[in-house]
DNA sequence: ACCTGAACACCGTTCAAGT
DNA sequence: ACCTGAACACCGTTCAAGT
């Protein structure tokens, strides 16, 4: 009977145990590297041996993007609609920091899954349950987009504008000069002087930029919701 | 001398010639099936061919991207920035239609090609000649982020919340009974009233959507500038 | 009935052989 | 010197053969 367990040998396959491997070995890899063959082998197992688990590559991805979407704090309590949302959101961020690979994946999902359209739910409930009308409910999870997951698409993340600036060793190459073909851009990669207070040290804040774009997001979302803001034509 | 074309023959190969095939392959046939290989197909040529003209597939995709945002309409003369802004975005949304692998390759790339940060140059020139500060514009040009390149990330293209409500046919499954499972999400998903005017009908409006949350960090652009906003602590 | 090795149809790219 | 076929090291998945 206790014969399935031997030789301090690995647990028998699984869903949750396939899934939570397939996590930890995108957090250790990356999504570029991830792949069907690798994680069998990482499970000790042969390649279709993980069919019988899931349907196919997708289907994995879908379940591994459901047990990073589960780690997301549930909604706090007590908290008027736009803190709750930003506490939400924030953690959300830091789940994805956590999961790397995240933020492309879920990208590259055609649809949403089940803890997906769960934490929707509870987002947009919170923010029925604050007064907001469905109209606008609707458009502020649009205008959230991505955001509300915890990334949103920054170009070439750090904002196109970090390359040029800093001789931090990475990244350059592809534009010799761009301090001098592109001042614009040079200047305003500059500018980014709130952490350390430098303009040398380089890089941006991302947290700041991410939490500057959210606030101005909700900012708005309250004011057009004190304003009584449709979204039809005030025609009849 | 003129028997290099021949029998109405195809052009020699050419960098040019090479990422314009590459772009209209991938507007037929989408990013996931493009390849190489099938490129080199579609040329009537060997694979190894491409790599005279191209490093590897990164610089194809980099060249790629290139072609797409040189369709970008040049800045407006005589606007005022923010309405520049917008108009600027709203062409390069409409170029990132007509090719709409173009999104998904943009957000792969891994640093900016030379016609992005000339684009992106320009555009931060409308807002620095439009008075901002640099400081602001920085925080600006993030806050916009993909939506600079005229698209953004939509939680599975549509927002997640069209799937549930509308039995328009495809993307169903994953979630049956959806509408009673995530009630917030099927009533959301039916407050999209503004183009049909019919609750049925189904679908966002995208277009809509886009500029709904375009214009609110416009907006919010506007009103920090106004009040002379900046990052830095107020403390010296 | 279950599991799995080999095979299939790809992929980007290297490399050596042919001209 | 140039071009290119075969080969390499992958990939996700099918399928038939083995137990």
């Amino acid at each position: 009977m206790t014969q399935q367990r031997r030789a301090g040998a690995r647990a028998p396959l699984s869903r949750e145990r396939v899934l939570r491997a397939a996590v930890a070995l995108a957090d250790e890899t990356g999504a570029e590297a991830f792949s069907m063959r690798r994680l069998a082998q990482e499970l000790g197992v042969v390649p279709m041996a993980l069919y019988k688990h899931v349907a196919n590559k997708e289907e994995l991805l879908d379940g591994m993007v459901d047990v990073v979407v589960g780690e997301i704090d549930p909604p706090a309590a007590g908290a008027d609609w736009k803190s709750s949302v930003r506490q939400r959101i924030l953690s959300a961020r830091r789940v994805l920091l956590r999961h790397r690979w995240a933020a492309r994946v879920i990208e590259s999902r055609t649809g949403p899954t089940p803890a997906v359209l769960a934490y929707l739910d509870s987002v947009i409930g919170t923010f029925r349950d604050g007064g907001l009308s469905a109209d606008l409910t609707h458009h502020v999870m649009h205008a959230l987009g991505s955001r509300l997951l915890g990334f949103s698409q920054e170009l070439f993340d750090g904002g196109g504008a970090a390359a040029p600036t800093a001789p931090t060793g990475a990244a350059g190459g592809t534009a010799p000069d761009a301090a001098g073909a592109y001042p614009r851009v040079a200047e305003i990669a500059a500018a980014a002087a709130h952490d350390t207070g430098s303009v040398v040290g380089g890089g941006c804040d991302d947290q700041f930029e991410f939490e500057f774009a959210l606030d101005l997001l909700l900012d708005g979302f309250e004011r057009l919701h004190r304003q009584g803001w449709t979204s039809a034509p005030d025609a009849p």
